[in-house]
DNA sequence: GTTAGGGCTAGCT
DNA sequence: AGCTAGCCCTAAC
């Protein structure tokens, strides 16, 4: 009888090591899934996960972390599916939920802050503009207000609506922008920040892009929200929102910035003459087919300067020759090439240049600080940081190694129990983390990964059955139950995952992904460095450092490209290294740093849209933060060398 | 301030 | 040694 119940405890363990293999291997297998855009994959694995967490699981301190970052995950995924809930007592938007539980993760983990700034607010963006795509116009007021509209940004949009007071006042004869018609005059001292606003549409415009400009100063996201905003106000029939039209003149571009941004109602705003903000940012958005999800795995998200810089410097020019698009067009450009032949601007005739030789160039050439562009062009490039970095959990909670990977209850979540950011729950939930050491990955209800539609709020599957009871000791460790983790609702159609943009964005810039990609395996990133002689790469180079990382990436890329490498970690160590650095190398003057795929598709389609020489333009447009002018125009000297064009 | 074009140089072949 | 990519420099605008 007991060599039994010895037999049956073994079975239990060894399922319980197993599948905690399994969990951790499909969780790693999620985030990549989600990196990748692989959505569908990505809730296949997630059904996966439900169904292995069903089962006991030995839990690691590193658990919860990850289990909470599939959830996050899993409710970015579903950010635009507003049917779907969480949350069968609180009917909170799959991003809301993913929000909160983002409010858990900072309170638990430890996670950089930045990270956690940048994941806040592009959280609270989206949330406001799925709501407005959604037509939920009074649910994004609410969030807005809620999440976006700081007290400095009311600062702002006092100043703004100030200023708008004042434009209209005094040059309100010579205005006929269309947007300037149809907003009411505000009186700034009555009602700044008007809560409902009589045309909401419109204020929530201004408002999203006060607080994109407040606040967002690096969101690329917030183009595509000007995007979807724009387009699903049009698509409900507001014309009041609609932008100006190509024939509309300059100054009413001119007008139409001046009211619409607070921080140009700032004291150090941006010169006058700005215009087609928010027309440029739908053209930004409009170059690449967005999801929510991408908004969180894109790289560029995450590096995110580029587009905002672009828009700040844009602002000067890109009016003038490029009049604001209609939504058609820009609609059309999302769906297809993100410049369209029509658009092109008619190449302005080259000046004649001098032919001669510069004279006396080297005598010239003094030991001069370059200009500011160029010392930022120096900079180290900012490392792209992970969403999370589960191993930080592991102080918090390296004390239970069989602790359950929870701590992730179902009322954690609820809003009801955490109204507003619920850091009275935090330490309990870390003493869970911390005390339940028999608990297992649990911890993590239904209603955490998986949303259901609205209206059923009950769980139909067995599993709303399985709930951990507390008095099961070794139970279940599975926070992640069936139909937790797959959403009663599924999406009918994933994101496209664009294998073809992942493969373009390879020739100078190996991505992580990439990495990924090419059987990186766990043995081979844990295997010793003693790889094999076939695998390594000749140095050729006599500079030992700069000069062999670039030959050995060069040799490594291409050998990748072909498809039949099996990276050593060291190579994949390198390569992240060099990911890391941007493929910048030193040269004796500083930084050099190679034009990657994006960059030089980019620049092709700047010259297709700006026409050549005009590399301010291209720059500004597309946000080449780290390339100058000039460096612009080489590179497509270079191109042209190449005859790439 | 921006651009064109020549020059320079590290790295590679 | 020759080639190339990326950057620098300067005149022209």
């Amino acid at each position: 009888m007991a060599a039994k119940q010895c037999a049956s405890s073994d079975i239990a363990s060894v399922e319980r090591v197993v599948n905690r293999w399994i969990v951790d291997y499909n969780l790693s297998l999620a985030l990549e899934l989600f990196k990748k855009q692989q959505f569908k994959d990505f809730n296949e694995v997630r059904d996966v996960l439900s169904a292995v967490m069903n089962r006991p699981v030995e839990a690691t301190s590193d658990m919860p972390l990850k289990i909470r970052i599939l959830q996050f995950l899993a409710r970015i995924n579903d950010g635009e599916k507003l049917d779907l809930g969480y949350d069968p007592d609180m009917p909170v938007s799959p991003l809301e939920s993913a929000l909160l539980i983002l409010e858990s993760m900072t309170e638990d983990f430890v996670i950089p802050q930045q990270d956690c700034e940048y994941a806040f607010h592009s959280l609270k963006v989206m949330i406001v503009a799925t709501f407005i795509k959604n037509g939920k116009f009074d649910k994004a007021t609410e969030m807005l207000n809620k999440h976006l509209m700081e007290p400095a940004d009311r600062v702002a949009a006092q100043k703004l609506i100030a200023m708008r007071f004042e434009v209209e006042g005094s040059d309100g004869a010579d205005e006929n922008d269309e947007e300037e018609e149809i907003i009411p005059p505000l009186n700034p001292q009555r009602d700044p920040v008007p809560l409902k606003p009589c045309k909401p549409p419109i204020i929530q415009r201004s408002r999203l892009e006060a607080a994109y400009k407040a606040l967002a100063e690096d969101e690329k996201t917030f183009v595509q929200l000007e995007q979807e905003v724009e387009t699903e106000i049009q698509d409900v029939g507001d014309l009041h929102l609609e932008l100006p039209s190509d024939s509309e003149t300059e100054q009413n571009d001119l007008c139409q910035r001046k009211v619409c941004s607070p921080m140009e109602a700032s004291p150090a705003e941006q010169p006058p003459q700005t215009n087609g903000g928010p027309q440029v940012q739908a053209r930004l958005l409009s170059k690449q087919h967005y999801t929510v999800a991408r908004l969180v795995t894109e790289p560029d998200s995450q590096f995110s300067s580029q587009y905002s810089t672009a828009l700040e410097e844009l602002e000067t020019e890109a009016g003038t020759k490029n009049p604001p698009k209609t939504q058609d067009e820009c609609r059309e450009k999302e769906q297809q090439c993100p410049v369209s032949d029509d658009e092109t601007v008619i190449l302005t005739p080259k000046r004649p240049r001098r032919s001669k030789k510069t004279a006396g160039r080297a005598a010239a050439r003094v030991v001069e600080s370059s200009d500011s562009e160029d010392n930022l062009n120096k900079k180290e490039m900012r490392e792209e940081t992970p969403p999370s970095h589960p191993n930080q959990s592991n102080s918090r909670n390296s004390e239970t190694s069989e602790q359950g990977a929870s701590g992730l209850q179902d009322d954690y979540i609820t809003p009801e129990k955490r109204p507003v950011k619920r850091r009275s729950t935090s330490s309990s939930r870390k003493k869970r983390n911390s005390e339940t050491s028999e608990q297992g990955a649990s911890g993590l209800q239904d209603d955490y990964i998986t949303p259901e539609k609205r209206p059923v709020k009950q769980r139909s599957t067995s599993s709303s059955g399985k709930k951990r009871s507390s008095g099961t000791p070794k139970q279940n460790p599975s926070a992640l139950q069936e139909d937790c983790i797959t959403p009663v609702k599924r999406p009918e159609k994933q994101p496209s995952t664009a294998p073809s943009e992942k493969k373009s964005k390879t020739d100078h810039n190996i991505t992580p992904e990439i990495v990924g990609e090419t059987s990186v395996t766990e043995s081979s990133l844990e295997s010793p460095p003693t790889t094999s002689p076939q695998q390594s790469v000749p140095q050729m180079s006599s500079t030992p450092e700069q000069a062999s990382s670039s030959t050995k990436w060069k040799s490594l890329y291409k050998t990748a490209k072909e498809g039949k490498v099996t990276w050593t970690s060291d190579e994949v160590d390198f390569l992240q290294k060099e990911t890391r650095c941007n493929e910048s190398f030193r040269s004796n003057s500083g930084l050099k740093r190679r034009w990657t795929e994006e960059e030089t598709q980019m620049l092709k389609e700047g010259v297709k849209k700006f026409g050549e020489g005009n590399w301010c333009k291209i720059r500004s447009y597309y946000g080449f933060k780290e390339r100058t002018n000039v460096n612009l125009k080489d590179r497509w000297r270079t191109m042209k060398n190449q005859k790439l064009v």
